[in-house]
DNA sequence: AATTAATGCAACCGCCTGGAG
DNA sequence: TCTCCAGGCGGTTGCATTAAT
């Protein structure tokens, strides 16, 4: 049962892109533009799904795409973002030019996740011979592996205390700066060491046009800062500010460099007052 | 050289949101 | 206010490639 396909199937191609269709789809975007995806297929003479025809323009045949590896800087970035939004990679794709969400959200899988893991002192005790010993078992314990991953993952994100914003819809990243939309509340710091984190806090109206994330911050232990949301649950911590912020969209003229500055700038704050301030200026990058 | 396991990435799936009517 | 639908998003799958045995 469930839910009917976006598209009906018959008939249509699925997997792998031709290069024929893809000359195809850049050949109809080039001449009439983005968008009409559902009906773009027939008129470029496509046997996709729409879905699939915006799917492969996005993340793949884009002129803007960067290709080649992620460098150094882009992969500390992607940390250091997905330490604050979670696993927002539209977000994230928004501040790194030329990365699709698709391509962090792959890379953030494949690579960061180790990474991740193995900076932690008591996850993966596996010894190098030990690990040598793995034999065909591995497959059938796929899926226990599986779920113990899950598990580590859940103890990684409980100590280096990232909490995952609720989902939020945003702007498109090539949406104008306007400054005077924004506003961002860093004085509402009564909170600081209440245990009753859970208590709801109203959102101020008519902001449609930012994202309205109610949320509480504090310094982690790994150099980061998480983002507590009111819908998770949330851990005491010190130094604990809460405040009521607004994440805009990337307005697309930031750099890379800048914003990779602001990160620096912003770990290297001790004191709460000089904090607020970073933090401000570093919000204010999000602004739409 | 053959087989198996691990890895990486492109693509798919299904849910959610916002706009139009 | 409600319903429908297109577009967007994150999670997951499938397959090609590479590494290990």
């Amino acid at each position: 049962m469930g839910r009917a396909p976006c598209c009906s199937k018959v008939g249509l191609h699925k997997g792998a892109w031709t290069p024929k269709e893809d000359a195809l789809l850049t050949k109809y975007i080039q001449a009439h533009g983005e968008g009409q995806w559902k009906s773009l297929p027939k008129k470029a003479g496509l046997l996709r799904c729409g879905k699939s025809c915006r799917l492969r323009w996005m993340n793949y045949l884009r002129p803007d795409i960067k290709r080649g590896n992620i460098t150094l800087e882009e992969d500390d970035l992607i940390i250091r973002m997905h330490s604050l939004l979670g696993n927002r990679w539209s977000l994230i794709a928004g501040r790194i030019p030329g990365r699709t969400d698709n391509e962090i959200k792959n890379y953030w899988n494949t690579h960061l996740c180790k990474k991740m893991r193995n900076q932690g002192p008591d996850l993966d005790e596996e010894s190098p011979s030990a690990s040598k010993k793995k034999t065909k078992k591995n497959k059938q314990k796929k899926d226990k592996k599986k779920n113990k991953e899950t598990n580590e993952d859940e103890e990684i994100q409980k100590k280096t205390k990232v909490y995952l914003p609720k989902p939020i819809r945003v702007k498109p990243l090539t949406l104008p700066r306007t400054d005077s939309s924004f506003t961002f509340d860093s004085s509402a710091s009564s909170s600081q060491g209440n245990n009753n984190s859970n208590s709801k806090v109203e959102s101020q109206e008519g902001t449609e046009d930012v994202m309205n994330l109610v949320c509480e911050v504090g310094m982690g232990e790994n150099d980061g800062f998480g983002f507590f949301c009111e819908d998770h649950d949330i851990v005491n911590e010190s130094n604990v500010l809460e405040c009521q912020t607004y994440f805009p969209m990337d307005h697309g003229q930031g750099t890379l460099e800048k914003l990779y500055e602001e990160y620096f700038q912003l770990l290297s704050v001790e004191d709460t007052c000089q904090y607020e301030l970073d933090l401000d200026s570093f919000a204010e990058s999000f602004l739409v």
